[in-house]
DNA sequence: GCCGTTTTCGGCCCGACTGTTTTCAGTCG
């Protein structure tokens, strides 16, 4: 349904519609993925619903429905017989907007990337009017870039670059602040590019320095305060330079999201104030802006936890003093979820205990994977007795660390468990989990999923959806079905904190807890030093508006074990 | 297309950089 919106979208951009029109599809298309249920499929009770929503009226929610009902939309058809095709797909190009993508299609009749290709080897791109050779050579480039793949890059594999860029410009005299921003301040699990944000004085020529750093492979642009690089790595990073009494409304303009400052702008205006990247001005009179705390306080609001700033109704949160205290990484007690060498771990079983010892843990669950999957190379019903007998005695060794006896468990495809009911109950953590038959039809995996989670032993609903960001999309099932089920049987949901998984995601996170649900933040650890990805986990935890009063691993281990044995 | 203790019509966030033309439209974030 969302790209069938944001088609629409394109599609009015091309036509130089009123813009607002444009962004109210955009906004849709945001508002249906971020829907927590699926519509109904009655169109009168579907319209009902929508309208509820912000920034749907009567139309949207009547072109939504008929979306949720045919698959399609009679207004796009009918919109697009004006657009010359294959103009949308020239848009993705960055240079490439609704006006050039019209002219280009419509003087050189192209249709495609792949034309755009040919015009620009053949010379015919630089006889069209507007079109010079600079622009020529930024679009063969985009081009070849574009079609080398242009993704997403997972936060955790930007991070080392991010930081390192940060720390190289924070070194440069004459830098008061330096911060990364965007997407990534935000903690999205991927991000399209790194966004550094800079307080320095004028003559510190601070965006010369940037474009010099080593790894930048090309410039895409330079100005006095801003600039953008392209690095060897592909990924690409902007700056922007601001002098120290603006930094706090250019730390919040970088950040984002762009939805959340178009409506705090908006918040801004209806005081009679304009908030820009230099700060907060009523007239010429700048009133703010040296800190976050400053531009918020100036529309009458607390700071909002960057996380948060999605425009999923932190603001109104704000206004009513009721932004939820979210989670933090020393709030985690322990790991719920980790492998050893028993199974495909890399790390022994002592090993893994002396790394979450030196965490500061109260707790470790070892929860090495059944025999299913072969490849992992898991322990039947001995194994999981030898086992049980090693952390035995190395607990009775350990002082300040208890190691709990568990298991991830695969789930069969109808849904019952990969080992026997006696060895389930003498475990402390089952951890229950899909790793096949991830196209089952939404209605059997939800069937498969609740007869898994209705087996008495059950404490964790691992990776719920199996998904492997860029690689795998995770299994479909009735997520609100699961977590009533969830609330009932007290089965925990996982959030996994592998950077690839994030599994649950932040929206599930939030209905989850809206509906009663309990989560736990595991790093699924595979070896001693993949127990420090729990911070990943956490911050997506913080996306979903999760607090420290709802995830089971900050509870201290006695707290905590009366709520798994509560289960049996 | 949405929305309303400033409005049911007239607003809707705001600014930097590029390239090409020659005063600014287009694009991007």
């Amino acid at each position: 349904m969302a790209r069938v919106l944001r088609e629409m979208a394109d599609v009015l951009e091309l036509q130089g519609a009123n813009p607002f029109r444009i962004r109210a599809y955009r906004n849709a298309a945001r508002t249906v993925e971020e829907l927590p249920a699926p519509l109904t499929g009655n169109a009168r009770r579907d319209v009902a619903g929508l309208v509820e929503l912000p920034g749907i009226g009567e139309d949207l929610a009547g072109k939504i429905a008929e979306i949720a009902r045919t698959g399609s939309l009679r207004a796009l058809r009918k919109e697009s017989r004006d657009v010359p095709s294959g103009a949308i797909d020239l848009m993705r190009l960055p240079g490439i907007g609704p006006k050039r993508a019209r002219l280009l299609a419509e003087r050189l009749g192209v249709r495609s990337l792949d034309g755009l290709a040919r015009a620009v080897r053949t010379g015919a791109l630089r006889r069209v009017r507007g079109f010079g050779g600079r622009t020529e050579a930024r679009l063969r480039e985009a081009l070849a870039a574009h079609l080398a793949d242009a993704n997403r890059t997972l936060r955790a594999h930007a991070a080392p670059y991010a930081e390192a860029i940060a720390a190289s410009l924070r070194a440069l005299p004459g830098v008061e602040r330096i911060e990364v921003a965007g997407s990534y301040r935000r903690a999205r699990e991927t991000v399209g590019d790194l966004d550094l944000v800079a307080s320095a004085g004028p003559r510190v020529k601070l965006t010369e320095r940037f474009v010099a750093l080593d790894g930048v492979a090309s410039v895409l642009g330079r100005g006095p305060t801003k600039a953008s690089v392209l690095l060897r790595s592909g990924l690409q990073v902007d700056l922007r330079v601001v002098p120290e009494a603006s930094y706090g409304a250019a730390l919040v303009y970088l950040t984002g999201s762009k939805a959340h400052n178009i409506a705090l702008r908006g918040l801004a205006r209806e005081r009679g104030l304009k908030i820009n990247e230099y700060g907060v001005y009523r007239g010429t009179r700048r009133l703010a802006g040296r800190t976050e705390q400053d531009v918020y306080e100036s529309v009458g609001l607390p700071w909002i936890p960057p996380e948060l700033r999605e425009q999923r109704g932190e603001l109104e949160a704000a206004r009513q003093g009721a932004l939820p205290p979210l989670i933090e990484n020393d709030d985690i007690r322990g790991d719920l979820q980790s492998h050893t060498t028993s199974s495909d771990g890399r790390g022994t079983l002592e090993a893994m205990a002396e790394a979450a010892q030196s965490l500061g843990y109260e707790y470790l669950a070892i929860t090495d994977h059944t025999t299913r999957i072969k490849i992992v190379g898991g322990l039947d019903r001995a194994g999981f007795r030898r086992q049980m007998r090693r952390i035995d005695a190395l607990n009775a060794r350990l002082h300040s660390l208890t190691v709990l006896k568990g298991a991830e468990v695969d789930i069969n495809p109808d849904g019952t468990l990969d080992l026997d009911d006696a060895t389930l109950a003498e475990l402390d953590v089952v951890v229950v989990s899909l790793h096949s038959a991830f196209n089952l039809p939404p209605q059997e995996q939800t069937r498969r999923v609740l007869r898994a989670l209705s087996h008495p032993s059950v404490d964790i609903f691992g990776h719920p959806t199996g998904r492997l960001l860029s690689r795998r999309r995770g299994a479909r099932f009735d997520f609100g079905e699961v977590c009533r089920l969830a609330v009932e049987r007290g089965v925990m949901l996982e959030v996994n904190a592998q950077p690839e998984r994030l599994d649950i995601d932040d929206v599930a996170c939030r209905s989850a807890i809206a509906a009663g649900v309990r989560p736990v933040v595991s790093t699924d650890a595979h070896s001693a030093a993949e127990l420090h990805l729990m911070r990943w986990g956490v911050d997506q935890a913080r996306r979903g508006w999760v607090e420290k009063r709802h995830v089971a691993n900050t509870l201290p281990l006695s707290r905590l074990q009366a709520l798994l044995h509560h289960r049996r």
